[in-house]
DNA sequence: CAGACGAGGAAA
DNA sequence: TTCCTCGTCTGT
């Protein structure tokens, strides 16, 4: 109040620009402040007389005992509560830019959205606090644009030679222009003394190649240039829009969109892809390297702090004209963002599992709204959401047809495990690899090729179970099985991290020796395929044997170089490695991914199944996919097999518009854990005891969550139907608002879930 | 989120 | 009694 009537009594009140303090208020003004931590919304804080300060300003504030930044929400908001002798004083202005509009509304509709405290989304647009103060900069030599004869200065050789060296190119350090001149920094540091070059201030940054945008790319198809060109016209032109890019591997999809991102660039604008964060290889980024002839400004989670800042800033200040990254990528500070696009934007990985719950492809989609910009969506096997939103005529659709036109396409053929279960192999014992598989692969190795097998579970055997009395290994703090990894000796939860070594004896009956593992992990397949072909050289691959990007790269290069004959690996085989020489892919459980209560099983079976059967077979070679299946009539292998996607998302349309599912209806998914299952019952019980009942919603539970017991914490779940025309978020504020959380318990909140234990 | 504070257990 | 761990609360 007293912040409102100082601007009142302002004479010149009326000519303060929006958003700016009246530079002479002399009563205290008020900023009102949000915080990177989750409280429920920004704070005020007192603003000193003399600090000048604008909403977006990046503030540090006193909270507590510490000290933050903060950015400034509000300048003298008029519906300030807080009494004056409450608030605390803004400490300084620190020197960094602004966080754009867009980027604060951009925040502020991710946390409404996903009931998140705003404070909690506003830390994934402050993540770097490195980069709030001003890095030292560089010193780099420019031509000081005198004449060195004016000036008097001596003209020696090697004086002639940094100057001729910086003729053509942007300003450099003394130690780059003493290499490429060839001569000591002693020489730079002269003609900067004698005035003919001038020191000036270089960020570290991302580069920033105005030559990239006249670079050429490869020749594009008829169909490819017409895509192409419309991208370009949808960015040249701004405004809000989604397209969906939709094409295989090999029908130049990245090209089309590099072109669309050339087209922000010309236009002055800055450009933003996301890649799920595994696809983010260094191979990836050598590929945009080379097309854009410099390395693009890449973000994702293990960049190192000096990194993360430079790049942070470098964006801020629109010095970074394309950034590649991973989901977080998208709260980054863009001052001029023309556009983004979403690469394999099917990818379950952009939805975020921990802390606020966001899909990053649907929030890019906000985004680009925001910044009223084009947004594409790129991928091989669209999400149905995003087919659906094409069908229903709020996005556009682009197809790319296959470069080698169906010749591309690999043979898919199911093995039907029912008829055909593997005999036992001598002295070895179970076997997992139908006779068929095993033909393949043999006739692959005869003809000097590679095979590759895929099973999507890491570790040796899902199951240990004791012969003498039936007893499960079991996590002491989830329900789950361990899994037995036999390379590192030990039994893990793959929940939670616990691991223990193999005991002696069963913890049930005492009986030594006696457990049998059950089922088929990566590294049992190996064995069994390193005992069928003994001749071979088999390679396994897991996320846990690969660690780090160098290690993947070696990997790639042996497979590359011939050294492996059958490689045996999980999901991580899945991803775009092209291998001219593998032509066979069997999948040795295709129906691993289709149990369970996930309502997008089949589809992402479908998605990550099409992805591997994508590894067999290139250009001049056609390769073979065998599918071993207990259900070869299922709507996802009969899809695979007729290579008709289209009617595999009209069937999954059907089934979820008939089930009432997304993307025909909204969910929201309530989980309730506590230390025991009393507590969690209990807030279960209440929540469904106050559930909303009103048309067109729905509450569905509680139930015990798939995962009951996770981390010692036990676990029920709700979940929460509404009409897709209804906003859920309503709903819930209500219905939450009722319920008392005990302390002990939880309750979190999972607005669009896409996990479902 | 991170620090401050208080309850309850183990060591002394 | 003290010290420490753990869990709960609070922040303008």
């Amino acid at each position: 109040m007293a912040a409102r009537r100082a601007k009142a009594a302002s004479p010149d009140a009326h000519a303060t620009p929006p958003g700016l303090f009246a530079a002479d208020a002399d009563a205290a003004r008020r900023a009102r402040v949000a915080l990177p931590v989750p409280v429920e919304g920004p704070y005020d804080y007192a603003v000193p007389p003399d600090m000048a300060i604008a909403e977006g300003a990046i503030v540090e504030v006193p909270l507590g005992s510490r000290h933050l930044p903060g950015v400034v929400w509000a300048c003298d908001p008029p519906d300030s509560e807080v009494p004056a002798d409450k608030l605390k004083q803004v400490q300084r202005c620190f020197d960094a830019p602004p966080l754009p509009a867009v980027s604060r509304r951009f925040v502020e509709w991710v946390a409404r959205y996903y009931l998140a405290p705003l404070g909690a989304v506003l830390k994934m647009a402050l993540s770097v606090p490195a980069a709030l103060a001003p890095p030292p900069p560089t010193v780099a030599y420019a031509h000081s644009g005198a004449d060195p004869e004016t000036l008097g200065a001596r003209m020696t050789a090697a004086r002639k030679r940094v100057l001729d060296v910086l003729a053509d190119g942007p300003p450099r350090t003394a130690t780059d222009l003493a290499r490429e001149a060839g001569c000591s920094t002693g020489v730079v540091k002269g003609l900067a003394d004698a005035g003919v070059l001038e020191r000036v201030a270089l960020y570290p940054g991302a580069a920033v190649w105005p030559e990239a945008v006249e670079r050429h790319g490869p020749a594009l198809s008829g169909t490819q240039g017409r895509a192409a060109e419309d991208l370009q016209a949808k960015v040249r032109a701004g405004g809000f829009g989604v397209t969906l890019l939709d094409g295989v591997t090999g029908s130049g999809k990245t090209e089309v969109y590099l072109e669309a991102v050339r087209a922000a660039l010309r236009e002055g604008r800055q450009a933003l892809v996301l890649l799920p964060e595994i696809a983010l290889s260094a191979q990836v980024l050598e590929r945009f390297a080379a097309r854009f002839g410099a390395e693009p400004a890449v973000w994702h989670s293990d960049l190192t702090t000096a990194q993360r800042r430079n790049t942070w800033r470098a964006v801020a200040r629109g010095e970074a004209p394309v950034v590649v990254g991973a989901r977080s990528a998208l709260f980054l500070p863009f001052p001029d963002l023309g556009l983004i696009v979403v690469d394999e934007e099917h990818d379950a990985s952009f939805k975020q599992d921990e802390g606020v719950p966001y899909h990053a492809r649907d929030m890019a989609v906000v985004r680009a709204r925001m910044g009223d910009i084009p947004a594409v969506l790129v991928s091989a096997t669209p999400a149905l959401e995003s087919v659906a939103n094409v069908r229903a005529g709020r996005y556009d659709s682009l197809h790319l047809p296959s470069r080698h036109a169906g010749a591309a396409l690999p043979e898919v053929e199911t093995v039907d495990m029912r008829g055909e279960r593997p005999p036992p192999i001598q002295g070895h014992g179970t076997s997992y690899l139908a006779p068929r598989l095993r033909q393949g692969i043999q006739a692959t190795l005869d003809a000097g090729e590679q095979a590759m097998l895929f099973l999507n579970r890491r570790g040796y055997a899902p199951l240990t179970l004791c012969r003498g009395c039936g007893h499960r290994l079991q996590c002491p703090y989830c329900t789950a099985w361990l899994v037995e990894h036999r390379l590192l000796g030990r039994l893990q939860c793959h929940h939670c991290g616990f691991a223990q070594p193999r005991p002696e004896t069963c913890p049930e009956c005492g009986t030594a020796d006696s457990f049998a593992a059950c089922g088929p992990g990566v590294e049992r397949v190996a064995e069994e395929v390193s005992a069928l072909f003994p001749a071979a050289r088999v390679q396994m691959l897991a996320s846990d044997t690969v660690t780090g990007p160098d290690a993947a790269a070696r990997f790639v290069e042996s497979v590359r170089n011939r050294e492996v004959d059958i490689l045996v690996g999980t999901q991580i085989v899945a991803k775009g490695h092209h291998f001219p020489d593998l032509t066979l892919v069997g999948v040795v459980d295709a129906d691993l991914g289709l149990s369970g209560g996930d309502l997008r099983a089949g589809e992402r079976t479908y998605q990550l199944l099409h992805q591997v059967a994508g590894r067999a077979g290139r250009a001049e070679r056609p390769g073979q996919v065998l599918l071993q299946t207990y259900e070869p009539n299922h709507e996802v292998m009969q899809a695979l097999v007729a290579h008709d996607r289209d009617r595999f998302l009209d069937v999954e349309a059907q089934n979820r518009r008939e089930a009432g599912m997304p993307p025909f209806a909204r969910l929201v998914a309530l989980v309730v854990s506590g230390p025991d299952a009393e507590t969690a019952d209990a807030l279960a019980r209440d929540l469904a005891k106050t559930a909303p009942q009103r048309e067109g919603v729905e509450v569905l539970g509680p139930a015990p969550a798939p995962l009951a017991v996770l981390r010692g914490r036990y676990r029920r779940r709700l979940l929460l139907r509404t009409r897709r025309d209804l906003a859920p978020q309503t709903v819930l504020r209500d219905w939450l608002a009722e319920v008392r959380v005990p302390a002990k318990a939880r309750l979190s909140v999972d607005v669009d879930p896409y996990n479902f234990l």
